[in-house]
DNA sequence: CGGGGCCGCCCCGGCTGGCGGCGGCCCGTG
DNA sequence: CACGGGCCGCCGCCAGCCGGGGCGGCCCCG
């Protein structure tokens, strides 16, 4: 069972919210609040699994209640409802912490399979903004990441396996426990990877692998 | 009426997907390839909406397809579909201006959904996908940054230096020479590092101050 | 003067990286 | 088909580097 709290200075919206989750099976509202202070007070009782939280509210907004969530010891995952996508409101919540972005325009069928989603740890944006987000990721920042990526495919399957656990920190021991593979075969793919990539040692490669996204 | 083109290498896919899509009344598969090559050849004469590319096919891929739909004089809005989400394929695909990248276990429903809201000129990425962009689009900002500057905040003048020359892959004899310090000294410095951060090699503390934008 | 923080240095056990070697798989060639 | 070469994944050995602990000198501050 998905436990969920709603968030909304309107009592009409929360109504409408209510029931549409709760004609989902898996979906139980256990509480609402009306503005962020009481939120976050309610959040800290009740633990919830999904936060539901407008954006513009009286008092606490919902951006900045989502950061207050966010330092619970049992912090609910935070999807932010608003009527409008303005970009600033994306950054601020995604910022905080958010795994969710959806408009107030969303079909109910929808609203409840992104709740479903973010549940089990994934994020769901409103489609607009899933656009948006693409077009900033390929216009900027990339760079970087694609040519060490490009770098990093002369790796065979098992090279790249270990240089992932080398981009995490982890010893040849280490990287070989998880991997089901004897810390000498390590060793050996590591020295294989070092000389592929014209490098000297692990934390070379560590740092190009962190380059490309890989850990 | 939206207008798709299916590109697999395997037929029983193609007639899977187009059994889904011929399921929506306002959805039409208008052609079908089995490679890249093909499929751009196809995009140029059946002009579709959407084109649903499979990424590893034999001869011409799907990433590659990806970009030469992207100059088309009328392009298709471009939907990755994959087995696996690796990291390097998303990146790959949205700098060649895809807009969708779904998984192949994605519910027909969902499918079908993903297509009209491409054909309405939004995006869609699977939900882990998502997720991990949000990660990366949270910590790209100075969050990351800032929480890493943080914790090496409690680092000495000198530490700083042994750090900077860590992080840029140099062994403790390289730094030394550097610095102008004994390795010996070198090694006590990053020994002090580890220990007033907790972490356990030197790896970790590379990447620490990778993430802080100090190499 | 005593104590704490920082810097520099040495010794030692364990880990890392280089080298050689083994078997299996794929593929082009005779 | 046989076979040989190349690539991959796997492993053992060895020199050298890394990380931990301990020690002394310097400066600052109480």
């Amino acid at each position: 069972m998905i436990r969920v709290i709603l968030v909304d200075d309107e009592r009409l919206v929360r109504s409408g919210l209510r029931m549409i989750l709760d004609s989902a099976e898996d979906v139980e509202v256990v509480g609402e609040a009306g503005d962020g202070a009481e939120a976050v007070e309610l959040a800290a009782r009740v633990e919830p699994d999904v936060a539901l939280l407008d954006i513009r509210m009286p008092g606490t907004d919902g951006l900045t209640a989502a950061a207050a969530l966010a330092d619970l010891p049992r912090p609910p995952k935070v999807v932010l409802l608003t009527t409008f996508d303005l970009d600033e409101y994306v950054h601020r919540a995604l910022r905080a912490g958010a795994v969710g972005f959806l408009l107030k325009d969303t079909p109910p069928r929808d609203l409840i399979a992104a709740v479903r989603t973010i549940a089990e740890g994934n994020a769901m944006l409103a489609p607009s903004i899933t656009k948006r987000m693409l077009e900033r990721f390929a216009a900027s920042g990339t760079g970087a990441a694609a040519a060490a990526a490009q770098r990093l495919s002369v790796l065979s399957e098992r090279e790249r396996d270990v240089l992932v656990a080398v981009a995490k920190g982890m010893s040849n021991a280490e990287a070989g426990r998880g991997l089901g593979m004897r810390e000498a075969t390590v060793k050996a793919h590591v020295s294989s990877i070092l000389a592929k990539l014209g490098l000297s040692n692990r934390v070379q490669a560590a740092i190009l692998a962190h380059d490309a996204g890989w850990a």
